[in-house]
DNA sequence: TTGACGTAATACCAAATGGTTTCATATATA
DNA sequence: TATATATGAAACCATTTGGTATTACGTCAA
């Protein structure tokens, strides 16, 4: 299990990924759909699309000459580890400091 | 409000800046404490800092000659959003299904 | 005031990144 | 079968990135 996060990672640092990714939550879509939405190459397009597909972002099945690209809910799961380990994080730090605070009101 | 997220993702993309957000957790550290931790130059971890600084992942005070990096909780924030955006879409989705289940069965 | 210390800033380099163009391959369809 | 469509793949290019080394600057302490 415990996917890396570093291809998860490092397919978002990319805007025109992170906004792909936001459209195929819209619909699922073909490479030729998804590079009708942007101002680019379909070669560019495609090589977004494998870098998404290599972070588990989505995926990618095949219906005859097409491949239609598909959000992958799962491959979040890095990214909500990681962020779930700082806010745990903190959740913890908070509730440390209120108990200190509620012992150091035991001594009114 | 609403930060711009692009730079939290660019500074998120990379395994050493990640691991400085970790280390972070544990203690606030000054430059050369950070750089003691991994086996690069000063100057090289000073650069991962500026980038998670502009992410707005870590704060910097300074004390003296030194300068103390911090996390910044808020910073995440973007990241929080983004992901938040994709949960509540699946939610939204799962109920959906719900929905259209109980109605069909209705026809029973 | 004079070093020593912690950091900033700059120039430089190799490799990765994001884009292009071109050509090849597989599938539909007339 | 011939042609159009959807995609794959490779070569190429400019820019960015992640590292280095070197030098300069502010601050502490003897």
């Amino acid at each position: 299990m415990m996917a890396a996060q570093q291809p998860t990672f490092k397919a978002l640092a990319d805007p025109t990924r992170r906004e792909i990714l936001r459209q195929l939550a819209d619909a699922d879509m073909t490479i030729a759909q998804v590079s009708n939405n942007f101002d680019m190459t379909r070669a560019a397009v495609k090589k977004h699309l494998t870098v998404l597909s290599d972070g588990g972002l989505i995926t990618v099945r095949t219906k005859g000459r097409e491949r239609i690209n598909a959000l992958n809910p799962e491959g979040f799961a890095p990214v909500r580890d990681w962020l779930g380990f700082f806010e745990q994080f903190w959740d913890d730090r908070l509730t440390d400091l209120k108990t200190a605070i509620e012992k150091d009101h035991s001594n009114d």
